[in-house]
RNA sequence: GUGGCUGUAGCUCAAUCGGUUAGAGCGCUGGACUGUGGCUCCAGAGGUUGCGGGUUCAAUUCCCGUCAGCCACCCCA
């Protein structure tokens, strides 16, 4: 038995980094007053369906999608928006002081071919801030994971604006694109002269030669915007002058999810091999709200890869600040025969209830093989008790690193270890 | 979903032209050191050669299928 395809275990080896990294995002969401949602990781169909766009490749293709027992369709989520903003309308949160501003590390599902840096399961930050339409409220969400990225240290990251429009604007420019493609359709690709009919934005981001040289004439979206969108998407870029963050303009980024309005955004590392090398996209999404039935509701949000900033973060050699102490052990507790191990039985109870973290022989093995395993296990002391020692009610303490040892009164092994084990952590 | 490359011990890898008992290092267990870790030496355990089928006297090796990883697409985080 293995793990599905795309989807793996994260092993004790591993997990430091996680909670390192888990650990700093939680800080900064909290600096920018992100407070935690956990959403189900499964949700209706629907949900994802009305949202996403019927045309999506996501609700095309990538949906893990089945029939519970009573008959109703459900979906591993894709992608964390989605579900937020389904709870946001369930449980009433336009009652609460706007904006709402909520976050979430949770994993997403989808149904891609797996490879290096792309799974069927992985993880996202992502950040949702609610109820507030200025364009300082993008900005403010966005500067959120690019400050986090700058902590960590990431170099060679680009950040990648542009405004896809609303319900007003949009449909007259996918209009204009639509007629200026229509006399070059024989020489799109099969897939874009679908796209032709169905969604035609993505067609811009088509990397097949020929369409590309086709788009690079098109009408760009940016010149049909209302005044309305140009003005917020201007005051966007404003802002992030402001705040000195460095990004560019491109006017071919629509994004995969159709209910984006107005700002989209993807980061990008130049450091890593493969194809996979975005990780982070976001945007507004002022319709997404009335798409699930709710009222108009202004939202603007992003979606942070962990598993790609890992893999940038170890391309560009950083190390993931590890927020709490190392899980290292404090005490390995050897014992040899059997008088010896019940009184170490009882001794492990009493250190672990002091605060102190210690093992024992589980097996029962001589007191080389212990030691051999206290030094492994890279604890500071090793107490040994055998039938010396549990003649004269004491214990021999060894400090692990100055290879040094003394005997300890029984009754006073826990407040000496105790202080012990502070002193020099 | 399309095309390609690769699967040998827990890990990293070897095994001649298809040849008889599939090896090494690291790791693991034990011993030298009967109650004291690290260093050294010795020994041991550990394999359905990813899985299934085919060709052959004989398959880790060749062929087909399948599963998985990786690469390029598609798309995305």
């Amino acid at each position: 038995m293995e793990t599905p395809r795309g989807i793996h275990d994260i092993l004790p080896d591993e997990t430091p980094k996680w909670q390192g990294l888990e650990a700093l995002i939680r800080e900064f969401a909290a600096r920018y007053g992100y407070r935690e949602i956990r959403t189900p990781p499964l949700e209706h169909t629907e949900v994802f369906q009305r949202t996403a766009g019927e045309t999506s490749d996501i609700v095309e293709k990538e949906m893990y999608t089945f029939q519970d027992r009573g008959g109703r369709s459900l979906t591993l989520r894709p992608e964390g928006t989605a579900g937020v903003v389904r709870a946001y309308l369930e449980h009433g949160m336009a009652a609460w002081p706007q904006p709402v501003r909520l976050f979430y590390i949770a994993p997403m599902f989808r149904y891609d071919r797996p490879q290096k840096g792309r799974y069927r399961m992985h993880h996202q930050f992502g950040g949702e801030l609610l109820g507030a339409v200025l364009p300082a409220a993008d900005v403010e969400v966005l500067s959120l994971p690019i400050r986090l990225i700058q902590t960590l240290g990431l170099t060679e990251v680009m950040v990648r604006l542009n405004s896809v429009g609303d319900q007003k604007c949009r449909p007259r420019y996918i209009e204009a694109l639509r007629e200026y493609l229509r006399p070059h359709r024989d020489q799109l690709c099969a897939d874009c002269q679908r796209k032709l009919e169905v969604n035609p934005l993505r067609i811009l981001e088509c990397k097949e030669p020929a369409c590309h040289r086709i788009v690079e004439g098109a009408p760009r979206i940016t010149e049909y915007l209302c005044d309305e969108c140009r003005a917020h998407f201007e005051e966007v870029k404003q802002r992030f002058g402001l705040l000195a963050i460095p990004y560019t303009e491109d006017p071919f980024i629509v994004r995969g999810l159709d209910y984006y309005t107005r700002t989209a955004a993807e980061i990008h590392s130049g450091r890593l091999g493969g194809a996979q090398h975005q990780i982070l996209g976001g945007g507004r999404y002022d319709g997404l709200a009335e798409q699930l039935g709710g009222p108009h509701t202004p939202g603007v949000g992003f979606g942070l890869g962990i598993e790609r900033l890992m893999l940038v973060l170890e391309a560009e050699k950083l190390a993931i600040p590890t927020a709490t102490r190392a899980a290292g052990l404090d005490i390995f507790v050897a014992a040899v025969g059997a008088p010896a191990e019940q009184e170490a039985f009882r001794l492990l109870d009493r250190l672990r209830t002091a605060g102190l973290r210690a093992v024992g022989e589980t097996t029962d093995r001589g007191l080389r093989a212990q030691m051999k395993q206290a030094d492994r296990l890279s604890v500071r002391f090793a107490v040994i008790l055998g039938e010396q020692e549990l003649s004269g009610r004491q214990a021999g303490v060894r400090d692990m690193r100055a290879g040094t040892q003394q005997d300890v009164p029984l009754d006073q092994l826990v407040s000496y270890l105790t202080t012990a084990a502070a002193n020099g952590a």
